[in-house]
DNA sequence: GACATTGTGACCATTATTGACCTTTGTTAT
DNA sequence: ATAACAAAGGTCAATAATGGTCACAATGTC
Protein backbone atom coordinates (compact mmCIF):
# COMPACT_ATOMS: atom_id res chain seq x y z
CA UNK A 1 0.00 0.00 0.00
CA UNK A 2 2.85 2.34 -0.20
CA UNK A 3 3.18 3.51 -3.33
CA UNK A 4 4.42 6.80 -4.57
CA UNK A 5 1.23 8.54 -4.64
CA UNK A 6 0.47 7.43 -1.23
CA UNK A 7 3.70 8.84 0.17
CA UNK A 8 3.36 12.18 -1.24
CA UNK A 9 0.08 12.70 -0.49
CA UNK A 10 1.42 11.77 3.36
CA UNK A 11 4.40 14.03 2.94
CA UNK A 12 2.11 17.42 1.72
CA UNK A 13 -0.66 16.55 4.40
CA UNK A 14 2.52 16.19 7.42
CA UNK A 15 3.29 19.57 6.03
CA UNK A 16 0.09 20.77 6.11
CA UNK A 17 -0.43 19.97 9.74
CA UNK A 18 2.93 22.34 10.36
CA UNK A 19 1.25 25.32 8.68
CA UNK A 20 -0.60 27.43 10.87
CA UNK A 21 -2.10 29.41 8.12
CA UNK A 22 -4.33 26.25 6.73
CA UNK A 23 -1.94 26.71 3.40
CA UNK A 24 0.94 25.47 1.98
CA UNK A 25 3.11 27.00 -1.36
CA UNK A 26 5.68 24.98 -2.78
CA UNK A 27 6.32 23.59 -6.31
CA UNK A 28 6.02 20.97 -8.50
CA UNK A 29 9.46 21.01 -9.55
CA UNK A 30 10.97 20.50 -6.50
CA UNK A 31 8.23 17.73 -5.04
CA UNK A 32 8.94 15.93 -8.74
CA UNK A 33 12.94 15.97 -7.94
CA UNK A 34 12.43 15.46 -4.60
CA UNK A 35 10.19 12.64 -4.90
CA UNK A 36 12.24 11.14 -7.91
CA UNK A 37 9.26 11.20 -10.08
CA UNK A 38 7.52 12.85 -13.39
CA UNK A 39 6.45 15.79 -12.68
CA UNK A 40 2.60 15.09 -13.74
CA UNK A 41 3.19 12.31 -10.78
CA UNK A 42 2.18 15.77 -8.45
CA UNK A 43 -0.68 16.40 -10.62
CA UNK A 44 -2.11 12.84 -9.70
CA UNK A 45 -1.69 13.09 -6.90
CA UNK A 46 -3.48 16.53 -6.25
CA UNK A 47 -6.21 15.50 -8.74
CA UNK A 48 -7.20 12.44 -6.61
CA UNK A 49 -6.09 13.17 -3.27
CA UNK A 50 -6.48 16.85 -2.65
CA UNK A 51 -10.36 16.86 -4.20
CA UNK A 52 -12.80 19.36 -3.22
CA UNK A 53 -14.32 16.02 -1.43
CA UNK A 54 -12.01 15.96 0.89
CA UNK A 55 -11.56 19.20 1.49
CA UNK A 56 -8.91 20.90 -0.32
CA UNK A 57 -8.50 23.53 -2.57
CA UNK A 58 -5.71 23.72 -5.43
CA UNK A 59 -4.78 26.74 -6.86
CA UNK A 60 -1.44 27.39 -8.89
CA UNK A 61 0.70 29.13 -11.41
CA UNK A 62 2.76 28.78 -13.95
CA UNK A 63 6.13 30.44 -15.58
CA UNK A 64 8.91 31.92 -13.53
CA UNK A 65 8.03 31.76 -10.01
CA UNK A 66 5.30 29.52 -10.58
CA UNK A 67 3.76 27.20 -7.34
CA UNK A 68 1.42 25.06 -6.05
CA UNK A 69 -0.71 26.50 -3.03
CA UNK A 70 -2.56 23.59 -1.27
CA UNK A 71 -5.72 24.60 0.88
CA UNK A 72 -7.55 22.96 3.68
CA UNK A 73 -11.21 24.03 3.96
CA UNK A 74 -12.31 24.03 6.84
CA UNK A 75 -16.20 23.23 7.45
CA UNK A 76 -17.63 26.33 8.68
CA UNK A 77 -19.63 27.05 11.85
CA UNK A 78 -21.81 29.62 9.98
CA UNK A 79 -24.63 26.85 8.62
CA UNK A 80 -23.71 26.93 5.87
CA UNK A 81 -23.20 22.85 6.04
CA UNK A 82 -25.63 22.18 5.12
CA UNK A 83 -25.88 23.94 1.71
CA UNK A 84 -22.59 22.78 1.02
CA UNK A 85 -23.10 19.26 1.81
CA UNK A 86 -26.12 18.88 -0.71
CA UNK A 87 -23.98 21.14 -3.38
CA UNK A 88 -21.18 18.82 -3.15
CA UNK A 89 -23.38 15.35 -3.22
CA UNK A 90 -25.78 16.53 -6.14
CA UNK A 91 -28.25 14.41 -7.60
CA UNK A 92 -25.97 11.42 -8.02
CA UNK A 93 -22.99 10.10 -5.63
CA UNK A 94 -21.07 7.19 -7.30
CA UNK A 95 -18.57 4.56 -4.87
CA UNK A 96 -15.60 6.97 -4.94
CA UNK A 97 -16.91 10.47 -4.75
CA UNK A 98 -18.66 8.98 -1.73
CA UNK A 99 -15.68 7.69 -0.25
CA UNK A 100 -13.91 10.88 -0.54
CA UNK A 101 -16.52 12.62 0.65
CA UNK A 102 -16.80 10.44 4.27
CA UNK A 103 -12.94 10.66 4.85
CA UNK A 104 -13.33 14.00 4.60
CA UNK A 105 -16.08 14.12 7.35
CA UNK A 106 -14.57 11.73 9.22
CA UNK A 107 -11.23 14.29 9.36
CA UNK A 108 -13.53 17.17 10.42
CA UNK A 109 -14.93 14.98 13.24
CA UNK A 110 -18.49 15.07 11.97
CA UNK A 111 -18.62 11.20 12.07
CA UNK A 112 -16.64 8.86 14.26
CA UNK A 113 -14.62 5.72 12.65
CA UNK A 114 -17.02 4.02 13.05
CA UNK A 115 -19.47 5.91 11.43
CA UNK A 116 -17.76 6.25 8.45
CA UNK A 117 -17.15 2.55 8.37
CA UNK A 118 -21.29 1.59 9.04
CA UNK A 119 -21.77 3.96 6.21
CA UNK A 120 -19.30 2.71 3.45
CA UNK A 121 -20.48 -1.11 4.59
CA UNK A 122 -23.99 0.23 2.93
CA UNK A 123 -22.49 2.39 0.23
CA UNK A 124 -19.56 0.29 -1.00
CA UNK A 125 -20.78 -3.39 -1.10
CA UNK A 126 -22.71 -4.76 -4.10
CA UNK A 127 -26.04 -4.85 -2.14
CA UNK A 128 -26.96 -1.27 -3.95
CA UNK A 129 -25.46 -2.11 -7.07
CA UNK A 130 -27.39 -5.58 -7.19
CA UNK A 131 -31.00 -4.32 -5.75
CA UNK A 132 -31.23 -0.65 -7.14
CA UNK A 133 -31.74 0.57 -10.60
CA UNK A 134 -29.70 3.71 -9.98
CA UNK A 135 -27.07 2.95 -7.29
CA UNK A 136 -25.90 6.49 -7.29
CA UNK A 137 -29.17 8.15 -7.04
CA UNK A 138 -29.89 6.21 -4.13
CA UNK A 139 -26.55 6.49 -2.29
CA UNK A 140 -26.98 10.58 -3.22
CA UNK A 141 -30.67 10.55 -1.10
CA UNK A 142 -29.31 8.79 1.61
CA UNK A 143 -26.28 10.26 2.07
CA UNK A 144 -28.46 13.82 2.44
CA UNK A 145 -30.85 11.93 4.77
CA UNK A 146 -28.10 11.08 6.77
CA UNK A 147 -26.61 14.34 6.99
CA UNK A 148 -30.37 16.19 7.61
CA UNK A 149 -30.79 13.87 10.54
CA UNK A 150 -26.91 13.98 12.20
CA UNK A 151 -26.19 17.23 12.26
CA UNK A 152 -28.49 18.17 14.36
CA UNK A 153 -28.04 20.15 18.25
CA UNK A 154 -29.77 17.41 19.69
CA UNK A 155 -27.42 14.21 18.26
CA UNK A 156 -24.21 15.18 19.42
CA UNK A 157 -21.23 13.32 18.66
CA UNK B 1 -7.19 -33.20 2.89
CA UNK B 2 -4.55 -31.19 2.54
CA UNK B 3 -5.67 -29.49 -0.51
CA UNK B 4 -4.29 -26.64 -1.97
CA UNK B 5 -7.16 -24.26 -0.62
CA UNK B 6 -7.23 -25.74 3.16
CA UNK B 7 -3.62 -24.88 3.15
CA UNK B 8 -3.79 -21.29 1.75
CA UNK B 9 -6.26 -21.38 4.37
CA UNK B 10 -4.36 -22.13 7.19
CA UNK B 11 -1.47 -20.54 6.84
CA UNK B 12 -3.67 -17.37 6.45
CA UNK B 13 -5.32 -17.80 9.51
CA UNK B 14 -1.84 -18.22 11.17
CA UNK B 15 -0.81 -15.08 9.86
CA UNK B 16 -3.82 -13.75 11.15
CA UNK B 17 -3.54 -15.45 14.79
CA UNK B 18 0.18 -13.64 15.27
CA UNK B 19 -1.46 -10.20 13.63
CA UNK B 20 -2.50 -7.81 16.74
CA UNK B 21 -4.75 -5.39 15.13
CA UNK B 22 -6.97 -7.50 14.46
CA UNK B 23 -6.28 -7.70 10.15
CA UNK B 24 -3.65 -8.63 7.85
CA UNK B 25 -2.62 -6.89 4.92
CA UNK B 26 -1.02 -8.70 1.86
CA UNK B 27 -1.00 -8.53 -2.15
CA UNK B 28 -2.80 -11.57 -4.13
CA UNK B 29 -0.11 -11.63 -6.39
CA UNK B 30 2.33 -12.37 -3.36
CA UNK B 31 0.59 -15.26 -2.19
CA UNK B 32 -0.35 -17.07 -5.88
CA UNK B 33 3.35 -16.82 -6.48
CA UNK B 34 3.88 -18.00 -2.77
CA UNK B 35 1.85 -21.05 -3.21
CA UNK B 36 2.30 -21.40 -7.21
CA UNK B 37 -1.21 -21.37 -8.12
CA UNK B 38 -3.54 -19.13 -10.08
CA UNK B 39 -4.03 -15.55 -8.98
CA UNK B 40 -8.32 -16.44 -8.86
CA UNK B 41 -7.26 -19.00 -6.33
CA UNK B 42 -6.97 -16.93 -3.56
CA UNK B 43 -9.96 -15.58 -4.33
CA UNK B 44 -11.70 -19.13 -4.45
CA UNK B 45 -10.50 -19.40 -0.80
CA UNK B 46 -11.49 -16.23 0.30
CA UNK B 47 -15.16 -16.07 -0.74
CA UNK B 48 -14.94 -19.97 0.56
CA UNK B 49 -12.96 -19.35 3.72
CA UNK B 50 -13.27 -16.02 4.89
CA UNK B 51 -17.05 -14.82 4.87
CA UNK B 52 -18.65 -12.89 7.02
CA UNK B 53 -20.49 -16.06 8.15
CA UNK B 54 -17.53 -17.50 9.09
CA UNK B 55 -16.08 -14.61 10.53
CA UNK B 56 -13.79 -12.82 8.34
CA UNK B 57 -14.13 -9.70 6.21
CA UNK B 58 -12.02 -8.92 3.21
CA UNK B 59 -11.64 -5.54 2.02
CA UNK B 60 -9.32 -5.16 -1.63
CA UNK B 61 -8.11 -2.40 -3.69
CA UNK B 62 -6.67 -2.72 -7.41
CA UNK B 63 -4.01 -0.91 -9.20
CA UNK B 64 -0.80 -0.54 -8.26
CA UNK B 65 -0.39 -0.91 -4.66
CA UNK B 66 -3.16 -2.71 -4.66
CA UNK B 67 -4.03 -5.42 -1.93
CA UNK B 68 -6.10 -7.59 0.10
CA UNK B 69 -7.43 -6.91 3.72
CA UNK B 70 -8.47 -9.54 5.77
CA UNK B 71 -10.26 -8.57 8.72
CA UNK B 72 -10.93 -10.93 11.74
CA UNK B 73 -14.39 -10.35 13.40
CA UNK B 74 -14.64 -10.92 17.01
CA UNK B 75 -17.22 -13.13 18.51
CA UNK B 76 -19.22 -11.29 20.32
CA UNK B 77 -20.14 -12.74 23.60
CA UNK B 78 -23.77 -14.40 23.11
CA UNK B 79 -23.35 -14.39 19.12
CA UNK B 80 -26.16 -12.41 18.85
CA UNK B 81 -24.32 -10.77 15.87
CA UNK B 82 -24.06 -14.43 14.18
CA UNK B 83 -27.49 -15.11 14.77
CA UNK B 84 -28.82 -12.14 13.72
CA UNK B 85 -26.97 -12.20 10.81
CA UNK B 86 -27.85 -15.77 9.64
CA UNK B 87 -31.69 -14.94 10.41
CA UNK B 88 -31.11 -12.03 8.13
CA UNK B 89 -30.15 -14.20 5.00
CA UNK B 90 -32.37 -14.15 2.31
CA UNK B 91 -34.70 -12.69 4.52
CA UNK B 92 -36.76 -9.26 4.39
CA UNK B 93 -37.01 -6.72 6.84
CA UNK B 94 -40.03 -4.49 7.00
CA UNK B 95 -39.56 -1.31 8.38
CA UNK B 96 -41.51 -2.05 11.53
CA UNK B 97 -39.32 -5.08 12.61
CA UNK B 98 -35.81 -2.79 11.50
CA UNK B 99 -37.21 -0.53 14.51
CA UNK B 100 -37.99 -2.99 16.25
CA UNK B 101 -34.29 -4.29 16.09
CA UNK B 102 -32.50 -1.16 16.46
CA UNK B 103 -34.31 -0.29 19.56
CA UNK B 104 -33.05 -3.83 20.96
CA UNK B 105 -29.89 -3.36 19.33
CA UNK B 106 -29.06 0.13 21.04
CA UNK B 107 -30.81 -0.94 24.40
CA UNK B 108 -27.68 -3.89 24.19
CA UNK B 109 -25.77 -0.80 23.64
CA UNK B 110 -24.22 -2.75 20.55
CA UNK B 111 -25.09 0.77 18.78
CA UNK B 112 -25.07 3.96 20.35
CA UNK B 113 -27.67 6.30 19.73
CA UNK B 114 -26.25 7.93 17.00
CA UNK B 115 -25.80 5.25 15.21
CA UNK B 116 -29.46 4.21 15.40
CA UNK B 117 -30.19 7.39 14.02
CA UNK B 118 -27.94 7.02 11.31
CA UNK B 119 -29.39 3.58 10.22
CA UNK B 120 -33.13 5.09 10.76
CA UNK B 121 -32.39 8.15 8.30
CA UNK B 122 -31.98 5.59 5.47
CA UNK B 123 -34.67 2.80 6.59
CA UNK B 124 -37.46 4.64 7.40
CA UNK B 125 -37.36 7.31 4.93
CA UNK B 126 -39.21 7.39 1.78
CA UNK B 127 -36.09 6.78 -0.41
CA UNK B 128 -36.34 3.38 0.12
CA UNK B 129 -39.33 2.85 -0.58
CA UNK B 130 -39.08 5.04 -3.41
CA UNK B 131 -35.90 4.75 -5.34
CA UNK B 132 -35.77 0.07 -4.92
CA UNK B 133 -38.18 -2.06 -6.49
CA UNK B 134 -37.97 -4.70 -2.79
CA UNK B 135 -36.90 -2.20 0.00
CA UNK B 136 -37.64 -5.12 2.08
CA UNK B 137 -34.57 -7.12 0.48
CA UNK B 138 -32.91 -4.29 0.34
CA UNK B 139 -32.66 -3.28 4.46
CA UNK B 140 -32.50 -6.93 5.50
CA UNK B 141 -29.06 -7.03 2.99
CA UNK B 142 -27.63 -3.84 4.41
CA UNK B 143 -28.49 -4.57 8.00
CA UNK B 144 -26.69 -7.75 7.31
CA UNK B 145 -23.28 -5.87 5.53
CA UNK B 146 -23.84 -3.20 8.70
CA UNK B 147 -23.71 -5.66 11.45
CA UNK B 148 -20.92 -7.79 10.28
CA UNK B 149 -18.30 -4.62 9.92
CA UNK B 150 -19.55 -3.60 13.78
CA UNK B 151 -17.76 -6.43 14.41
CA UNK B 152 -14.34 -5.58 13.17
CA UNK B 153 -11.99 -5.63 15.79
CA UNK B 154 -10.30 -2.52 15.06
CA UNK B 155 -13.41 -0.49 15.94
CA UNK B 156 -14.43 -0.11 19.50
CA UNK B 157 -17.66 1.11 19.90
C1' DG C 1 -21.95 -42.26 -12.34
C1' DA C 2 -23.67 -38.06 -10.14
C1' DC C 3 -22.75 -34.37 -7.57
C1' DA C 4 -19.78 -31.13 -4.95
C1' DT C 5 -15.45 -29.01 -4.40
C1' DT C 6 -11.24 -27.27 -6.07
C1' DG C 7 -8.18 -25.22 -9.58
C1' DT C 8 -7.07 -22.64 -13.96
C1' DG C 9 -7.03 -19.29 -17.60
C1' DA C 10 -8.89 -15.84 -20.45
C1' DC C 11 -10.66 -11.53 -20.13
C1' DC C 12 -12.07 -7.35 -17.40
C1' DA C 13 -11.69 -3.16 -14.07
C1' DT C 14 -9.17 -0.05 -11.37
C1' DT C 15 -5.25 2.62 -9.85
C1' DA C 16 -0.53 4.32 -10.51
C1' DT C 17 3.37 6.12 -13.27
C1' DT C 18 5.61 8.08 -17.06
C1' DG C 19 6.62 10.86 -21.11
C1' DA C 20 5.63 13.71 -25.00
C1' DC C 21 3.72 17.88 -25.99
C1' DC C 22 1.35 22.33 -24.60
C1' DT C 23 0.52 26.87 -22.06
C1' DT C 24 1.74 30.60 -19.15
C1' DT C 25 4.87 33.79 -17.03
C1' DG C 26 9.31 35.92 -16.36
C1' DT C 27 14.00 37.44 -18.12
C1' DT C 28 17.34 39.04 -21.31
C1' DA C 29 19.45 40.72 -25.48
C1' DT C 30 18.72 43.90 -29.19
C1' DA D 1 9.17 47.32 -27.28
C1' DT D 2 9.94 42.83 -28.69
C1' DA D 3 11.83 38.54 -29.95
C1' DA D 4 14.03 34.84 -28.09
C1' DC D 5 14.68 31.98 -24.39
C1' DA D 6 14.16 30.14 -19.73
C1' DA D 7 11.34 28.48 -16.10
C1' DA D 8 7.60 27.20 -14.32
C1' DG D 9 2.93 24.28 -14.35
C1' DG D 10 -1.05 21.44 -17.28
C1' DT D 11 -3.02 17.63 -20.17
C1' DC D 12 -3.57 13.41 -22.03
C1' DA D 13 -2.70 9.01 -23.78
C1' DA D 14 0.09 4.90 -23.26
C1' DT D 15 1.68 1.51 -20.18
C1' DA D 16 2.39 -0.93 -15.87
C1' DA D 17 0.70 -2.97 -11.74
C1' DT D 18 -2.69 -4.52 -9.31
C1' DG D 19 -7.16 -7.28 -8.03
C1' DG D 20 -12.06 -9.44 -9.86
C1' DT D 21 -15.17 -12.53 -12.49
C1' DC D 22 -16.74 -16.36 -14.74
C1' DA D 23 -16.95 -20.41 -17.41
C1' DC D 24 -14.92 -24.62 -17.57
C1' DA D 25 -11.61 -28.33 -16.45
C1' DA D 26 -9.93 -31.39 -12.90
C1' DT D 27 -10.44 -33.81 -8.86
C1' DG D 28 -12.92 -35.83 -4.78
C1' DT D 29 -16.79 -38.03 -2.54
C1' DC D 30 -20.66 -41.18 -2.12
Amino acid sequence: MSNLANRIEEYLKMVLQQADEGYIVLQRGFLANFFSCAPSQINYVLTTRFSAERGYLVESRRGGGGYLRIVRLGLDPEGKFQRLMAELIGEELSPERANNLLTRLEEEEIFTKRETILIRSIFTSKVLAETSSAPDILRARMMKEILANMCREDVNI
